[in-house]
RNA sequence: CGGGAUGUAGCGCAGUUGGUAGCGCGCCUGCUUUGGGAGCAGGAUGUCGCAGGUUCAAAUCCUGUCAUUCCGACCA
């Protein structure tokens, strides 16, 4: 009977359906429900508690190196949107435009924001004078709408919530010192905070963003062998602001155009925790951003002792950790499973022998592994495991990126090995020709990901034509 | 946006040649349980995705539409 009951709960294998898997966490972990408008998601509110601490968690940083946050109107009239040629070319096929306010047709029709790049570019030409002005570095949270076509939660919404900074700079290697630290900013936060091992790259010139000189990424690898471009970093140049007229007097008392960044992340994020971190019991988060840290789970309830021993332990906890006290009358075999699918990276367990022992039983999600601890050294332990969940999901999410990362010479080379080990980051030379960039994708399947900023000459032909490779780039198969 | 699949109770599904909807889990009540998705007894829950059409009669047949999903082309 507890066999057909687990069937019944049981989620997609990841081995057997990913795609599947995927939406079955999203749904179970009650992170999101869907609506009646396609590609619009209900994020729950466990879903967006989760949101929440990436929010805190980047504003914090953000603030720490001089952003301050502003808010733009989410509407952008037409006329506007079509000041940058580049920018507007890569946005118009898929922004959602209202035509009618109430029952009156507009006489210029609006967009819905699909990014705010010409929102602040019409506010920093009204309020940048001055070299004394600047830098401006502002940033703002929001939703922006792009009328996508395929949808996923989390990884593809037509609405999704994100954040996008804006900053203008005196000089060129002022903004492009700026972009590199936003990225660096971004890596650190996936890496220490997600225990999401990342690539920090440019993007190749077909891949830029609309209107940029220059496109920077860091892409993660998820558990299938799929690529996901976590955060992007951009370099402006000028040429927004020759657009929209942006000037300011220099030192020198000449008329001059700043320079340019903005950067961005989204709630795309989540859906890479769960990709990264998940396995067949459910999700894993990372517990930097884990909205329960710790769940505590009392064992023979009705027994004398039992709740009180949990609530002091709740008690004793809740000043350095998230922590929740399940006293449902739930089975303590159900909230093991549901703790698990909701990813909560510790569990604590005690009962009446517990209690005669003064000990618990303390649980890491990542490896289900069980250690019995002396109350004594209840918080030390607790920090303790919290950190062995951070650095064991970052060791396993490393591994299988390793695992997954070929370095080939020949198209053929990259045909064989994804054959042989499945989708992963193919590192290969290329010679900087857009066409050798498409060929690769057309015979291959794997498009280029990033030229990473850490260069490595594995070979000194491109992998394509043969002629003499420029630069090193990851390849793969992109969410 | 093209091609395929699917929409029936909160979830997973059944529903025959059209005849007015059912099963399991969950939910509610009570008692017994409680160290990996508890047991027994009783109870509640449906505009059959939506809109038209055919018919005496539609979950079932037809048309359209919306949503979910998979595969391609585009994208955070």
């Amino acid at each position: 009977m507890a066999n057909d009951k687990k069937l019944v709960e049981a989620i997609t294998s990841m081995d057997v359906d990913f795609a599947k898997w995927y939406t079955d966490i999203c749904k179970k972990a009650d992170l999101i429900d869907y609506s009646s408008v396609k590609g619009c998601m209900i994020i729950r509110p466990y879903g967006y508690a989760i949101w929440e601490l990436i929010q805190k968690n980047l504003d914090g940083r953000f603030k720490e190196l001089g952003h301050e946050n502003v808010y733009m109107p989410m509407f952008i009239p037409e006329s506007l949107l079509q000041k940058e040629k580049d920018h507007v070319a890569g946005f118009a096929p898929e922004v959602a435009w209202v035509t009618h306010g109430g029952s009156e047709k507009l006489t210029e029709r609006m967009c819905v924001r699909p990014t705010s790049e010409t929102l602040f570019c019409e506010h920093y030409a009204n309020i940048i004078r001055s070299y004394r002005d600047l830098p401006k570095l502002y940033n703002q949270w929001c939703s922006v709408v792009r009328w996508e076509k395929t949808t996923r939660p989390f990884l593809r919404s037509r609405e999704f919530l994100w954040q996008e900074g804006h900053t203008m700079h005196a000089t060129a290697d002022e903004a492009i010192a700026e972009t590199v630290q936003m990225l660096n900013v971004y890596a650190d936060f996936h890496e220490k905070d997600l225990a999401i091992p990342v690539v920090k790259g440019a993007k190749t010139p077909s891949d830029k963003f609309a209107g940029a000189e220059d496109t920077y990424a860091i892409e993660a690898l998820m558990h299938d062998g799929k690529a996901l471009q976590a955060a992007t970093s951009h370099y402006f140049g000028n040429g927004f602001a020759k657009a929209f007229d942006i000037t300011y007097t220099d030192k020198e008392n000449k008329l001059v155009h700043p320079f340019q960044t903005s950067w961005g992340c989204t709630t795309r994020m989540i859906g890479g925790i769960i990709m990264t971190h998940g396995d067949d019991n459910g999700l894993v988060l990372p517990p930097a951003v884990a909205p329960i840290q710790v769940v505590i789970i009392p064992v023979a309830m009705h027994k004398e002792g039992v709740i009180d021993a949990a609530k002091g332990l709740a008690d004793r906890l809740k000043g350095n950790f998230r922590v929740k006290l399940d006293d449902s009358d739930n089975s303590p075999g159900w909230k093991y499973a549901e703790y698990e699918m909701k990813g909560v990276p510790v569990r604590i367990e005690i009962g009446p022998r517990d209690i005669e022992a003064n000990q618990c039983v303390i649980v890491t999600r990542h490896d289900r592994e069980k250690t019995v601890i002396s109350l004594d050294n209840l918080e030390a332990a607790v920090a303790e495991k919290l950190q062995a969940v951070r650095d064991g999901l970052y060791a396993k999410a490393l591994a299988n990126r390793e695992r997954r990362t070929y370095n080939c010479e020949t198209m053929d080379e990259i045909i064989a090995k994804r054959a042989e080990n499945g989708d992963g980051f193919v590192r290969a030379m290329w010679c900087g020709d857009p066409e050798c960039e498409d060929k690769v994708k057309e015979v291959t399947g794997v498009g280029s990901r990033c030229v990473p900023l850490e260069q490595e000459a594995i070979s000194d032909k491109c992998v394509c034509c043969g002629k003499p490779a420029k630069q090193l780039v990851y390849w793969g198969i992109a969410y």
